[in-house]
DNA sequence: ATCTAGTCAACATCCCGTGTTGATTAGATT
DNA sequence: AATCTAATCAACACGGGATGTTGACTAGAT
């Protein structure tokens, strides 16, 4: 996602008003490398705008990533993720308390050769190749030492 | 996942019993590659057996997870999908039907490499690693050669 | 034959996201 | 400054996906 200024200019070239509603979700999503939800980001926008609708930003969310300027991060079945960091680069998602952590890929030359893999299938297109790392953050390795339950697949945080 | 027999084995031995409402899911799932959503696979089951319920069914998908015999495919927003091949391999998501494919991934060893720049990250557990493709399918890129829109993200099929 | 896990129906509830409507506000442009 | 029109708002409803609840009933496992 390029900087605020830049997504104003962006908007008014698409013939998109600049509305302060759409600036502040710029600078809530700014910067932000959390890969936030769309509720997070709402209450980011409603600290210093009260009275902005969940709509709305629901709304501006959309139509940074219709323009690619934001990119939605589909690693778990939770709420949808947004991500302002649209250069490439790998995740890691913690099984246990869900954050989302970007891994700079020095290694894509690697895989790269992945989508050679993909030769194999005639006609198919590939436009992108994402690496998803799952384990442990280091936080939630440290945290508990016993008391491990196997297979509590079904844990879900609220 | 292994097979309904194995299966019913394993439920006897964890001490779980063996029903028929069980053992249809068991087949239903048995070398499926499609990755299925729960609704599908109580369709299928209610073919043979139409009076299960659907709670029943979505508790002993979640018990084979649980299980670690089905693994959970998470690659879009979608419903949840199942993936009853557990052993190492990848995905291709196709952008317009929302098919997932399974990859055999040869390269596996240039993955693991991956997994070494990780060691950047002190502290963190990496315990699996999936690469996923995206893009167009031979079916749906052979499709509709002219009248593409731009960034029709938001488009979805029911 | 008994004990208890599973199952069922028929709900309700929750979450996430979107559709609707009609009124109002306020950018962009002249 | 006036106009046109997109954008926003409130206050809803709704939809899909998944889970919780209750109480009765069924049927594995021993």
């Amino acid at each position: 996602m390029r900087s605020p200024e830049a997504l104003v200019e962006r908007f008014r070239e698409d013939g998109l008003k600049v509305t302060p509603q759409r600036q502040a979700v710029f600078s809530a999503l700014h910067g932000d490398l959390t890969h936030p939800t769309a509720e997070i980001i709402w209450d980011r926008v409603r600290l210093q705008m009260p009275t902005v609708s969940r709509r709305t930003v629901y709304q501006v969310l959309n139509d940074l990533v219709s323009l690619g300027e934001v990119l939605v991060v589909a690693v778990d079945n939770g709420p949808t993720r947004f991500d302002p960091n649209v250069s490439l680069h790998d995740h890691f998602v913690c099984s246990i308390c869900a954050s989302v952590i970007d891994v700079d890929s020095d290694e894509r030359s690697n895989v790269a050769s992945h989508q050679t893999t993909l030769s194999d299938f005639p006609g198919f297109e590939v436009e992108s190749v994402e690496v998803v790392f799952r384990g442990k953050c280091s936080s939630c390795a440290s945290l508990p030492p016993a008391s491990s339950k196997q297979h509590d697949t079904n844990t879900r945080q609220k």
